[in-house]
DNA sequence: CCATGAATTGACAGCGTTGTCATATTGGGT
DNA sequence: ACCCAATATGACAACGCTGTCAATTCATGG
């Protein structure tokens, strides 16, 4: 911390050489540190003539207030956490990026605390860090985001937080979601549309909102075109590619008719792309394939898969916003809950039936 | 911070209800507060009764350190950072685990700062990051760990940091790297002693060493093999999906006759064997493919790819390891250099030539 | 021109640790 | 017993900031 600034950036700022303090500040600016203090976080009642007087202080001593101190006297860390289920490098990569992006400006850093899945084993495990990370609130991927357990427990030690998550009835807390429903609904409609009668369905764990959804949209888009939706076209996945493999064996043996399979998430659909290869089955030739969220991998496999694209970074944004606003104290300048739109990416694994 | 713990844990510690600082463990202890300090802090010249009895009273009161009173004391943060850049999700996921695994242990925390590619636009970038963040050190993953630019400007401010790379021969910093020319030679032998003559190569970024380094393990397995290393049988790529796939059109069309590819990573080897669907050559009979990194995809691609297993998370923990000791002053009681062996993993994209 | 309340500014006491230095306390060596 | 060094412990002042509240300034109406 207490390290000599990099030399000589700009032809030797006045007092530049040594990380300056609020005190040098005001000394510069000829104020008390109160007031620098204010102009630094915003607050009200000070003139226009001295914002800008202190303003100017700052940046000729490149003053960058120390968090530390700042933590310890308002009893804040500035400090948010992100929890997540191990694996799933994609989908989390993107939602660090997505919270970084809104955090940073708002002069909050990011921890991240990635745990094995939820259940009851990991709950002290999160008690653990959260009484030693001195997290000002966190946010929350699913399956976390939907685990009543540790919100209950989030909300007994008064822990702020905000999700993303499947849409949900509750009324914890902030969240923002997609419209899975409807995505899926759309993806089927899309694969109707393209001629296909006999569509499988692969579901996503059990535990995440999500996968139910997703199963209601296929459900209903079958229905919408006078479709039967038998058991039989629909496997249990769990949103692994293993069990995208499992699933479509099964599919694939107890109905050998289908001409398409929607998996409902990518890594599901490559473990169903390994089977139809396996099986010589040319996608989408012979069986189309498309998969949900477009992960990384949905372009790099082949053909590329069709699926649907989740504003991932985006929903880790806006749940940033919500938190850090919250933790602000601030009213809700936003919608306490959000449904962001989904995107069909077309690209090579479905065709036109048979 | 100055939350509530959560109710009744274990049937109502002592003084269990708020946040307990210091001076509850020194008041219920008999002790100083110095004396707390220093047991927490494991300094010498307690005695073991005192240290069982400070111990006992931190237990019984559920004590945790105040990170910010810390940090301003002691002009610490307990803060490191991991500097990567931004993309390559399996890679960073899994440096990020291995970082975590070892710091969160030893009493820090992370903060991840992914950045746009290493040129000089995003070293202002990094200036204001490191500036605000606060950070006792950093973690530099490639292509950061060898951009000497970035380098000299953390050795300008002493800021500490640690490097995961190639093998490099620098004297700057403690680093942890794997034998890239070795794995890349054993490769390509692997190829030869399945038959193939003709093995095309496709180059990394030019700009991290490992490419070189791969690159030349390639050229001595075949001079080791009395093959012909001729220009025509390599393509140059970045390390990217897209590259890979420019690059192995070029090279089957320069050299159709190859009956192998080599990628030095495996998103180019996907890349590879979308070029090679496309051009209905089969994986493997027609043409072998293997790649680098044993990255998520590798599995999930189908043939699955035989490529060469990083360690990347034991990496990052020792990288860590490497940082957090020079950061207590420790001697190094580490080897400042350590050079961590790769494997071959055998999948289904490589066998005898025809 | 003065009184009044609102807006602006400042003085100062913490916040929970660690560092420094002074003060016990211990264990040998005579 | 007595002295000295070494070892253990404690008192207290920072660390850099924010919260509180008092002091000052300003605008307004009488």
């Amino acid at each position: 911390m207490s390290r000599k600034k990099a030399g000589g950036e700009t032809g030797d700022a006045p007092q530049g050489e040594i990380n300056s303090t609020i005190k040098d500040v005001a000394r510069l600016a000829g104020v008390s540190i109160k007031t620098v203090s204010r102009v630094v976080n915003n607050e009200p009642n000070v003139t226009e003539a001295m914002r800008k007087k202190v303003q100017d202080a700052i940046r000729r001593c490149d003053y960058v207030p120390n968090r530390s101190a700042r933590g310890l006297a308002g009893r804040k860390s500035f400090l948010i956490g992100l929890f997540y289920e191990r694996q799933n490098s994609s989908y989390i990569t993107r939602i660090q990026a997505g919270v970084l992006a809104y955090c940073r400006n708002q002069g909050y850093e990011l921890l991240i605390h990635p745990f094995g899945s939820g259940n009851e084993s990991v709950l002290p495990e999160i008690e653990k860090v959260v009484q030693r990370s001195n997290l000002d609130g966190v946010i929350l991927t699913p399956f976390f985001s939907e685990w009543t357990q540790l919100l209950d427990f989030l909300d007994g030690i008064k822990l702020p937080y905000a999700r993303v998550t499947a849409v949900l009835d509750d009324h914890r807390s902030p969240f923002v979601s997609c419209d899975d429903f409807d995505a899926a609904f759309r993806m089927t409609k899309y694969l109707i549309d393209l001629g296909h009668k006999r569509i499988g369905f692969i579901k996503g764990h059990p535990r995440h909102n999500s996968a139910a959804h997703r199963h209601a949209g296929y459900v209903a888009a079958l229905k919408a075109a006078n479709l039967v939706a038998s058991p039989d076209l629909v496997a249990q996945g769990d949103y692994s590619f293993t069990s995208g493999e499992a699933a479509s064996r099964l599919l694939l043996d107890k109905a050998p008719d289908v001409t398409a399979i929607f998996a409902s998430n990518d890594d599901m659909a490559a473990g169903v792309l390994r089977v139809a290869h396996q099986r010589k089955l040319a996608v989408p030739d012979d069986l189309s394939v498309v998969g949900f969220d477009d992960a990384d991998i949905a372009r790099k496999l082949c053909p590329g898969l069709t699926t649907i694209r989740q504003p991932v970074r985006d929903l880790a944004a806006r749940a940033s916003a919500l938190l850090i606003s919250s933790l602000r104290g601030e009213a809700q300048d936003q919608q306490p809950q959000q449904l962001l739109p989904l995107e069909i990416i077309i690209r090579d694994s479905a065709s036109r039936a048979k």
